[in-house]
DNA sequence: ATACAACTTGGAGTTGACTCTAAGTCAAGT
DNA sequence: ACTTGACTTAGAGTCAACTCCAAGTTGTAT
């Protein structure tokens, strides 16, 4: 499979999967004779499991030190778990943020809905107004 | 309240709360006769809100254009509202990602957590491994 | 009144994650 | 054989969001 393609089967630039490629969060992806890049399944799989977790906000570093493991082999089956352990916790804490952002949303927005109609805004707790 | 307590309350930095009010994120602070930022209930309430939405990844950019349109009065309800509506997009979408690598993590964990015991890495779709 | 921590400003520097540029090579169509 | 467009590399540049610095001021505890 071309750049190009993978680019458009998981909707990012071929710059940054060069760029992820170079700095080690996917392998060095197999080339054509003439040096070109033609992704495999491998590859491809890869890719797929890294832009989801990048997707997510998992850091490039962390992404890279997955990797590294990897390649050393079965021996860092539990170093392995542990990164994918602490990631979790990120994304968990992550998600814990972003509904406490939805229900302050939510409720501003029902506000806004409502002052859209009768022309005046009315919290009913002020450390929320604003 | 002194800078720094606000820093404790919201657990953010002096600087990041400086940066803030230098681009408009929250109002000019009120300050005592010497020119030290001392924080009404109404500042707080500012941080409040914008440190909230920050954390759940609203760009800043956003956060001064809803607080421009605060200053501008009433005749910006609609507006207000309709950007608060793009934020909560924004942050649905994100959730949404964050949902799927979760589960990818789930289920990648639970693999290496039996690969521990057992000493073999076994994934049901080879599109998952690595 | 003197030390000393915490505050102030304007402006420069850093970080993470890309993103772009230049100069060249490869591949497909005519 | 030649054009055209996609690809290659190394390395520089950009962007958002802070973060740090220097030089000076304020407030509080001895």
């Amino acid at each position: 499979m071309t750049i190009k393609e993978v680019c458009e089967k998981f909707n990012i630039t071929a710059d940054t999967l060069r760029y992820y490629e170079r700095v080690g969060v996917i392998p060095e992806v197999h080339r054509t004779a003439g040096g070109i890049r033609d992704f495999t399944e491998e590859d491809i799989g890869w890719v797929k499991t890294m832009t989801c977790f990048r997707s997510a906000g998992v850091p490039v570093e962390m992404l890279i030190e997955y990797r590294r493991l990897f390649e050393l082999g079965d021996d860092t089956f539990i170093a392995r778990c542990n990164l994918l352990k602490e990631a979790r916790e990120k994304i968990l804490e992550e998600k814990k943020r972003y509904d406490d952002a939805l229900k302050k949303l939510n409720y501003k927005i029902a506000k806004y809905e409502e002052a859209c109609q009768t022309g005046v805004l009315n919290w009913d707790d002020e450390t929320l107004a604003k």
